[in-house]
DNA sequence: CCTATTTGTTTCGTGTCGATACCAATTGGG
DNA sequence: CCCAATTGGTATCGACACGAAACAAATAGG
């Protein structure tokens, strides 16, 4: 019953720390949270509903981060003009470049400081049990767009990369990043 | 420069999540973790700055979390008579109990249902960064007191183990929790 | 059309958290 | 021995986090 080594006990207290980190700049962790998910989502994952699904808030906070994250001018939104409800949402000049001012970098540079076959043990240790507990709530994966089932590929008879989806082309970049629609079978 | 898979995004997202899911029974996030904490450190380390060091908290926070916790019922504060400036914590009965409905065990039997040897591997490589961490930032690691340098173990001319740094005598129970003081080497 | 659903926003109450000022007990140097 | 300096905690402030619930606007689907 007495578990020897708890995961929570880890995973709370690097959580922790690194929330602790990233109060700098006047942005809080929250911020800088949707900061970096934004720099690294494909172009239909770069909205409130998407970000909400992605870190398993509400609908209510994420609006309010991003309603602050706009008034320091580090995001804008737009309508998307096919479906009026849906906001578009982008990093502005500003937001890229306070991001290259990630405090998490602390911890990413640690961790790249550790062997090379530990971080990858890490991280695939992490990425199975993110899978898991995702699942379990039944949550979308939000893989990178070309690994999904959906993703079509350059071909000689077609021009350029497709989402079978949404039914559109897609741009190498859109490809490598996070997408919503990822249903990676 | 472009990192494949970046570590700080799955601490980020797993935190989160697990932050999410400890918001049930009236407390907050901050109180779990307090609360599971004073579960698992031994008697010298039960105070609020070993807190305060443990999550890298500010001790206003941490004064204010345990503040609410104690409104709750769920700790009880005494004074230590030796240094009256110490504040000895200890969870009430009502906090034991309600410790055995923590939310957080969801994901702690997640993470069990992963096959053993790579729980195995992602607990090494978390507490291996947790340590680059804690030393990057001149923390104390807070090990468990038996592996610390200053623990002696009961022998035929000592009646009981003892800690060699605060000259007292453990239980057993003492020496198999989270310790202030511990120093591996 | 006219309701139901989807997508976001607003408001409210409790709590978090760093910063700062503060207090009481203890320690230590002259 | 005494008066700073230090140590361990608390109080207050302001910005924000967060779930919950009420709301508004656009779209979907009979």
């Amino acid at each position: 019953m007495k578990d020897d080594v708890d995961i929570v006990l880890f995973l709370e207290r690097l959580g922790r720390m690194l929330k602790n980190d990233t109060h700098a700049d006047g942005l809080k962790p929250s911020q800088w949270d949707a900061l970096r998910y934004l720099a690294r989502a494909n172009r239909f994952s770069r909205t409130p509903s998407a970000l909400t699904a992605y870190f398993g808030m509400t609908k209510g906070t994420v609006s309010q981060t991003l309603k602050a994250l706009e008034r320091k001018g580090l995001i804008a939104k737009t309508h998307d003009p096919l479906d009026r409800r849906n906001i578009r949402l982008s990093l502005t000049k500003a937001g890229s470049a306070l991001l290259k001012r990630d405090p998490a970098s602390a911890i990413r540079k640690i961790a790249g400081s550790m062997a090379k076959d530990q971080q990858a043990e890490l991280v695939a240790g992490l990425n199975a049990l993110l899978q898991l507990t995702l699942e379990d709530r039944g949550s979308k994966s939000f893989g990178v767009c070309k690994t999904c089932r959906y993703f079509e590929e350059k071909t000689a008879s077609r021009a350029s990369q497709r989402c079978k989806l949404l039914d559109v082309s897609l741009s190498v970049q859109d490809s490598e990043l996070i997408c919503v629609e990822n249903i990676t079978l």
